[in-house]
DNA sequence: CGCGTGTGGTAGC
DNA sequence: ATCGCTACCACACGCG
């Protein structure tokens, strides 16, 4: 039995039942279960093959980088087109142009934007995976394409085509200042070299290097192809069998042959020596002789006894084994399926308000240790004490059966602490897949007993059913006995099937007296309390622990006893705080929803918010977020070592996202940090000890699917946090608020039907809002004031009328609150809301800044962050940062910056800089630029640079401070700089006044 | 008051 | 060893 025959049980139940007058409508062909099927294995095994997308990455990092392309283009819409489709060099680029959701660019008419509801019967004979491709393919849900992916592969091209124009620029500029204008030897003529790694010269000398002599530099391999040589200074085993078949060689091949004025023979540099002769040989002899690479690829990352989060199989190989994601993912799968099953409520009926209800809340009893039992012959579930649990000392347990339990062993103990009760503890290994075939047997069972009208998962081994009870007697026997009989055929069906496998299931008219009844079923029991009189409610719960109230926790128990109950009893009852409080005791002491709720369940009842399952249970169901969390095995040394991590997070995601045919407009980062008093090594293996938590979310102008813009602002995001990489203990983005694609179709296409209609362009299309979220600091500037003396219209705002975050506000206040004056740039108030809410969070940052009127003192985020003092990006108190920022707006004099600039770097070598101060400098730098001060900057870059190479001429070591102030001037400054350069070269005169 | 962000609690085994 | 995930709600607080 596979899940695709599970559904259309599920399906043909359930509309049987709620409309018994209908025909059941036809299962769907070839259904909606594929979605299940390919959420799981395939997507995994895709996930896990998928070669991680190097320019992207680096696109991702790239992000304020060199849109002077976009910046061209920006009044040329038949430009933008001409670029668009020829170049698109990145794999994903191309992707994206075989997408058929970009293909399409002309106009529909807006009837067929909104597709009118067909008719059921055509709904029902259409697969529904077809369903929504068929949408997604139509002409109309390509309107939603460009901004999905168009933009992307434009800015991609544009920033390639650019590429070529600002290294020649670069080139003649480095000509002029470093060799009086005299051309260097083209020793790299025809050479496209790209650089892998940290390397010595380090990779702006490099560039320089290469450029300068006439060779072609690419930032990021795309397609490989066009790179005909690769530098690097070593290889990690992994590249090394990546690059196997490219040029690789060592930086002195650079160097060397500029020395010698003449490109030397690549093989005397080669890296790759073995592999390389290996590779010709492998060419001629049978494909046997290849078999020793891809064995050793495992051996180097994707062994799954190792976790090491630094190795790109992490991922995939901790979820495979973490029961909590798997308890997660099988629930959204359920989720998924139930919302398939059910689409746009084609067959399902919720029951009619005050409908009577009974509630079978069904749960098999100690399922892990169960199924896991059943499969070992060796061991006797009732009379063994048995857990499932990984390993043997600080693994938890993650379930055990009741033998186990009376030896006081529980679920989430340490199997050490357990052993300590329970000498003879056996423990057994998951087996999750036995636990998805028990779990498909149950819910076939409900499904196809024609019970219920409703079956509403919640877990793997958990379902409510509802039956409606409307036809029968009120109130009488009747109604109750059936329940029991319901109740037991369920028990012995399910126990037949799974060879074993007991369920529990309580009954009752209300989710939490079936919840509770459960409670008191378990283990291998059923409670039915169908239609009974308060007075018998409350004597029934009355002794039931409060800790099996849905939504009452540790913490909930724990204030209750504190404020309420005085420490009455160790494990308070329902009872015992149905008698000591109020309604109004509740509310004040827990809060308003949660006081409400508390005291509605204390006497049975469902409030509002639990009882929505029945009600409106798609919306129940829908997915409003996605996210990854993951706390175990994170110990990373660097910032670029955790990027790749987000880098691969994010790429998780957007699978996800893709598949569910989603986008988001918000990213959240969640980092869990060690607390400072607690050991660098927890006593649990790999685990994350006692820890911190801080979260930062960031909005996208327009809601996104894709992992570079995501990664970018996640990234962002977690050097705004300040966490020193050794210290991260765990690392969660989420991606929140999201939108189905096929939603914003409507919403959409207003924006782009103007800029249909008014070909000229002399109309502000909603597109050109992505373009202008990525131009730089000085040319964002110009263009807006260039928007304005046209007087073009912006697009529509979203709905709020706030902007994204406070915070980096207050940060930037509580640390430089004196700049307001000299800082200040003009945007018109009318403007400011509507236009902001389009502009991805770090823009909207930058220009709140600028026109900031918070004035506050550093947020409490800030303040914990920096408590420490000797973080990474973390600001130390006895760094003189502050004063110095403040002086780098002031200071024209070269001279001047560059001591000032070699006393920031030699302060903060070992641990980087303040990501305020570079942001602050960043600011300064784009001041320069927009007074075509190019040469200041070239100046400054080179400063910089040689700076940082005369440290690391004594550093053994790679500090992760100069690691930071490379990267910065990779991507940061390079960028700036080129953008400066692109945009005086029309006018102004570039020299130099050393 | 309405809205947004960041934090925290809870659920499943 | 060991695999401490994930979705969602509610709250506190800040802002205008």
């Amino acid at each position: 039995m596979d899940y695709e025959e599970l559904a259309q049980l599920l399906s043909d139940a359930s509309s049987l039942d709620a409309s018994p007058q209908e025909p059941p409508p036809p299962p769907p062909p070839d259904s909606p279960l594929r979605l299940y099927d390919s959420s799981r294995g395939a997507i995994a095994r895709e996930r896990s093959q998928r070669p991680f997308s190097q320019q992207q990455r680096l696109l991702s990092t790239l992000d304020d980088d060199s849109l002077v392309g976009l910046v061209n283009t920006f009044d040329r819409p038949t430009q933008r087109a001409r670029l668009r489709r020829p170049a698109a060099p990145a794999d994903d680029a191309a992707d994206a142009e075989d997408d058929p959701c970009i293909v399409t660019s002309s106009p529909e008419p807006p009837s067929s934007v909104v597709p009118s509801t067909p008719p059921a019967s055509s709904r029902l004979s259409e697969s529904d995976s077809s369903s929504d491709r068929s949408r997604s393919s139509s002409p109309t849900a390509a309107r939603v394409g460009p901004l999905k992916f168009g933009d992307y592969a434009q800015y991609f091209s544009d920033k390639t085509a650019h590429q070529h124009s600002r290294d020649e620029y670069m080139r003649k500029l480095y000509q002029d200042a470093l060799n009086g204008g005299r051309e260097y030897p083209p020793i790299f003529k025809d050479c496209t070299i790209y650089i892998n790694g940290r390397t010595f010269p380090d990779r702006l000398q490099l560039h320089q290097k290469i450029i300068i002599h006439g060779g072609s530099f690419k930032h990021f391999l795309s397609g490989k192809k066009s790179v005909t040589h690769i530098v690097a200074s070593n290889l990690t085993a992994k590249k090394r069998i990546e690059f196997q078949n490219y040029k690789v060689v060592a930086p002195a091949w650079i160097t060397e042959s500029i020395a010698a004025s003449k490109r030397l023979p690549w093989q005397d540099y080669a890296l790759i020596t073995g592999e390389y002769g290996q590779q010709k040989l492998q060419i001629a002899r049978p494909p046997a002789a290849a078999l020793p690479a891809p064995e050793q690829q495992p051996a180097d990352g994707f062994d799954a006894n190792s976790l090491d989060c630094k190795q790109p199989g992490f991922l995939q190989s901790f979820f495979a084994k973490s029961r909590l994601h798997q308890l997660s993912a099988w629930k959204a799968d359920l989720r998924a399926l139930f919302c398939e099953k059910y689409v746009e409520g084609a067959h399902l009926q919720p029951p009619p308000k005050g409908a009577r209800l009974a509630i079978f809340h069904v749960d098999f009893d100690c399922f892990f240790a169960t199924v896991s039992a059943l499969s070992d012959a060796r061991y006797d579930l009732s009379r063994d004490p048995l857990a499932v649990a990984h390993g043997n000392n600080s693994s938890e347990i993650a379930s055990c059966n009741y033998v186990a339990r009376s030896f006081g062993v529980k679920n989430g103990m340490w199997v050490r602490s357990a052993r300590r009760l329970c000498p003879n503890l056996i423990c057994l290994p998951y087996n999750f897949e036995q636990y998805e075939v028990n779990s498909k047997l149950l819910y076939q069972i409900l499904a196809g007993s024609g019970f219920f009208q409703m079956i509403l998962p919640i877990s793997i081994d958990e379902a409510i059913c509802v039956k409606y009870l409307d036809g029968l007697p009120d109130g009488d026997a009747s109604a109750h006995q059936q329940c029991e009989a319901i109740t037991r055929q369920i028990r012995r069906d399910v126990f037949d099937a799974t060879n074993g496998c007991t369920v529990s299931i309580g009954c009752s008219n209300s989710l939490v007296l079936a919840r509770l009844a459960l409670k008191k079923a378990k283990p291998n029991g059923q409670c039915v309390m169908a239609s009974l009189e308060q007075d018998s409610i409350d004597a029934f719960i009355e002794e039931l622990p409060l800790r099996d109230l849905p939504g009452v926790g540790a913490t909930i128990v724990d204030k209750v006893q504190q404020h309420i109950l005085f420490e009455q009893t160790a494990e308070p009852t329902i009872g015992d705080l149905k008698r000591n409080s109020s309604l109004q005791l509740l509310a004040s002491k827990l809060g308003t929803k949660t006081g409400h709720k508390l005291h509605l369940f204390l006497s049975g009842k469902d409030d509002e918010e639990n009882s929505r399952v029945l009600r409106d249970p798609l919306d129940y169901f829908a997915r409003k977020s996605i996210s990854v969390d993951i706390n175990y095995a994170i110990r990373f040394d660097t910032i670029h070592e955790i990027d790749e991590f987000i880098d691969r997070i994010c790429e998780h995601l957007t699978t996800k996202l893709g598949e569910l045919d989603m986008v988001t407009p918000q990213v959240t980062l969640k980092v869990t940090r060690r607390c400072e008093h607690a050991p660098i090594e927890p006593a649990k293996y790999l685990g994350s000890g006692e820890c911190d938590t801080f979260s930062r979310s960031s909005r996208f102008g327009v809601p996104t699917c894709e992992a570079g813009l995501i990664s970018t602002e996640v990234k962002s995001s977690f050097r705004m946090l300040g966490c020193p990489p050794k210290d991260l203990r765990g690392i969660a983005v989420q991606l929140n608020k999201l939108e189905k694609v096929s939603d914003r179709v409507c919403q959409l296409r207003l924006p782009f039907r103007e800029q249909d209609a008014s070909s000229a362009g002399s109309r502000f299309p909603a597109l050109n809002v992505n373009a202008f979220n990525s131009l730089p600091g000085a040319l964002k500037e110009d263009v807006r004031t260039e928007l304005l003396k046209r007087k073009i219209n912006l697009p529509p705002s979203p709905p709020s009328k706030r902007s994204a975050s406070n915070s980096p506000v207050k940060d930037y206040w509580g640390r430089h609150g004196k700049r307001t004056e000299t800082l200040k740039q003009e945007m018109p108030s009318t403007l400011d809301e509507d236009f902001m809410n389009h502009l991805p969070t770090q823009i909207q940052r930058e220009i709140k800044w600028d026109h900031a009127i918070v004035k506050k003192a550093s947020s409490s985020v800030r303040n914990r962050l920096s408590r420490k003092g000797t973080g990474v990006l973390n600001l130390s108190k006895n760094r003189p940062s502050k004063p110095e920022a403040v002086k780098f707006q002031s200071l024209e004099r070269p001279l001047g910056i560059s001591r000032l600039i070699k006393s920031w770097i030699d302060d903060t070598i070992d641990n980087g800089p303040h990501i305020d101060d570079l942001n602050l400098f960043d600011k300064y730098l784009t001041k320069l630029a927009a007074k075509g001060k190019t040469h200041h900057i070239l100046k400054i870059a080179r400063t910089m640079s040689s700076h940082l190479e005369y440290h690391s001429s004594f550093t053994k070591s790679n500090p992760q401070g100069r690691q930071e102030w490379e990267e910065y001037l990779l991507i940061r400054m390079i960028p700036t700089l080129t953008a400066s350069a692109a945009k005086s070269d029309s006018g102004v005169q570039v020299t130099f006044d050393l």
